[in-house]
RNA sequence: GCGCCCAUGGCUCAGCUGGAUAGAGCAACGGACUUCUAAUCCGUAGGUCGCAGGUUCGAAUCCUGCUGGGCGUACCA
């Protein structure tokens, strides 16, 4: 509807121009950005030096024309041509609008996100990820992608021994009052003292205790962070173990004989190099380090040669601002393997900085020196946690205080929404007007403006997706919640001459709120 | 040094494929509950869109330079 409102009156202008003035243009009309202009074309601005005429001749000649649908058309200075809707529009549009999904589109998408290190719980960057993560899916899932969340575990190399180290020394201190201590980048910090109580009688059993906490100690923390996960409404597809690709030697000896075939592997100071030059990248890099060890990129291309390989048409990644750096170097790498460079899409999420006493510290498990999610959510509850980071941009750099935080998400913007649907449920459970909606027949201003936005939702979803951006999806909702509740205020429902008529429109509207919170990963609770 | 990101009212942020008076929320101030939830509504005040140039009929938006902040620049993950 939308759409083909667009296209046919852009459609008329391009003809006309190409009649009238032989000129081949690009028409767009777009939705209106000021006061209560409903669409707007600045065509006449545009092609003012083209055809040697005023911006204004031009627009008064456009006016003109017979247009699609609309009520009303008004040339405005210094060149605007803009276009209002007969209500007709509005109420067929109302009448037939659904928040159905998509059909499949037959294609599949892996996005992998938060993917923090098994060695303590989450922190709130990790909620940050989440939240986003949550929301992309579900909306690509909307616009009938099939989608695999998936979570990288990972559990192999050293970090994990570094993890069951500090962990054994938390033990012998506390248990074996030893004094040891925590060297350089060893976890130091009040979890490493809780694995070491929860395990403490199979340690004191155990003749290899750092391998032991390496297997028990990570199942606990990943079922721990799993269980989370799921508390606060997400539910990952896929669980993939970094481990498992080292399991065998068949993925190794993939990357390593198909590298060496093609002449991209050589030795250099007893460690193992990937040629990354030839493949347009500015250096070369170590897989295997001259003490035996694997690196991190090295498992990389081994995970990302296997989602490949699971079919995919598209991987996206969603990663923290430290990782800039590997994402040239792993899409260079897999052109190796016959995987083009746009398969893997990496989104930066910037920065979470924490801000202790009025000063940013780093945050960092293995001092301690971090806010758990757990925290953040069992303070404000995780709608507003999760409303808090979905409402700034991917590329924002976020200032977390906890104390600010919290004092601000009492009157956190997710309950202006929220609260929209619970008016809405209470007037139908006070009206006792339980059947499903019908169609409407008459249309209020107030509802118009409403309408007006629901005639935005497709392309608000699809550009909050094209650009990955889900924070446009709650930008829009506000604006529906501003018109909301002004229409509730100017508009007492039971009672009201045209009660029914405004039930049915109150009805269709919560259904399509209740989706679109539920879209973002927010619940729509219906009563406050 | 080089690369990526950020800079918009007191605070937190939208807007950025150039367009009409730069928008919200919080905080401040003043109004509205005999009414379907006032977690709401109405109003007032508050901005050299970091600085300086450039392109353009038109720049918060594009380009260049600069300043300030974050991250990266590993045989860390």
């Amino acid at each position: 509807m939308y759409d083909s409102f667009i296209r046919e009156n852009s459609n008329i202008l391009k003809d006309y121009l190409l009649k009238k003035y032989n000129l081949k243009e690009n028409v767009t009309i777009e939705k209106g950005t000021i006061s209560d202009v409903e669409f707007y074309t600045s065509l006449p601005l545009k092609i003012a030096k083209k055809i040697k005429k005023t911006p204004m001749e031009i627009a008064n000649e456009f006016s003109s024309l017979k247009f699609f649908g609309i009520k009303k058309i008004e040339v405005a200075p210094p060149g605007f041509l803009n276009f209002y809707l007969i209500d007709g529009i509005y109420l067929d549009y109302f009448n037939s609008f659904s928040v159905n999904k998509h059909n499949k589109n037959g294609k599949k998408i892996n996005i992998e996100f938060i993917s923090a290190n098994p060695t303590g719980p989450f922190n709130v960057v990790s909620g940050r990820a989440a939240a986003y993560g949550m929301a992309l899916s579900n909306l690509f899932e909307y616009l009938g992608w099939s989608v695999t969340k998936e979570y990288y575990i990972n559990d192999a190399g050293r970090q994990v021994n570094i993890f069951a180290n500090s962990i054994y020394k938390a033990y012998q201190k506390k248990y074996e009052s030893r004094n040891v201590e925590f060297d350089e980048g060893e976890y130091n910090n009040p979890y490493i003292y809780e694995l070491a109580d929860i395990f403490k009688s199979r340690i004191s059993d155990s003749n290899d205790p750092i391998e032991l906490l390496k297997k028990i100690a990570l199942k606990e923390t990943n079922d721990t962070n799993k269980k989370f996960l799921k508390d606060i409404g997400l539910e990952f597809d896929i669980w993939f173990s970094e481990k498992s690709l080292y399991d065998s030697n068949k993925h190794k000896n993939y990357v390593l004989k198909t590298l060496e075939k093609k002449r991209l592997l050589y030795e250099k100071d007893n460690a193992l190099f990937i040629k990354n030059t030839e493949l347009g990248d500015s250096q070369d890099w170590v897989l295997k380090k001259s003490n035996g060890d694997y690196t991190y990129l090295f498992g990389d291309i081994m995970y990302h040669i296997n989602k490949y390989q699971r079919g995919f048409d598209r991987a996206i990644n969603i990663w923290g601002p430290d990782h800039i750096s590997g994402v040239k170097r792993l899409k260079k790498a897999l052109t190796a393997f016959g995987i083009p460079e746009d398969f893997l899409e990496v989104i930066i999420l910037q920065q979470v900085e924490l801000i202790k006493g009025g000063k940013k510290v780093t945050m960092s498990k293995r001092s301690g020196n971090y806010v758990t999610l757990k925290e953040v959510i069992d303070s404000v509850g995780s709608d507003a946690a999760k409303y808090y980071f979905l409402s700034k941009t991917a590329s924002q750099h976020i200032e977390f205080s906890l104390d600010s935080f919290e004092k601000d998400n009492e009157k956190s913007p997710i309950f202006y929404l929220q609260y929209m649907f619970a008016r809405i449920n209470g007037v139908i459970l006070k009206a006792n007007s339980l059947e499903e909606p019908r169609k409407i027949t008459t249309l209020l201003n107030s509802e118009k403006s409403i309408i007006y936005n629901l005639f935005l939702f497709e392309s608000i979803i699809n550009e909050s997706v094209q650009k990955m951006e889900p924070s446009l999806v709650i930008t829009y909702l506000s604006k529906i919640a501003t018109e909301f509740h002004k229409f509730y205020h100017n508009n007492k429902i039971i009672g009201n001459e045209n009660e029914e008529e405004l039930l049915n429109f109150i009805k269709k509207l919560g259904i399509f709120i209740k989706e679109v919170l539920n879209l973002l990963g927010f619940t729509a609770p219906e009563r406050m």
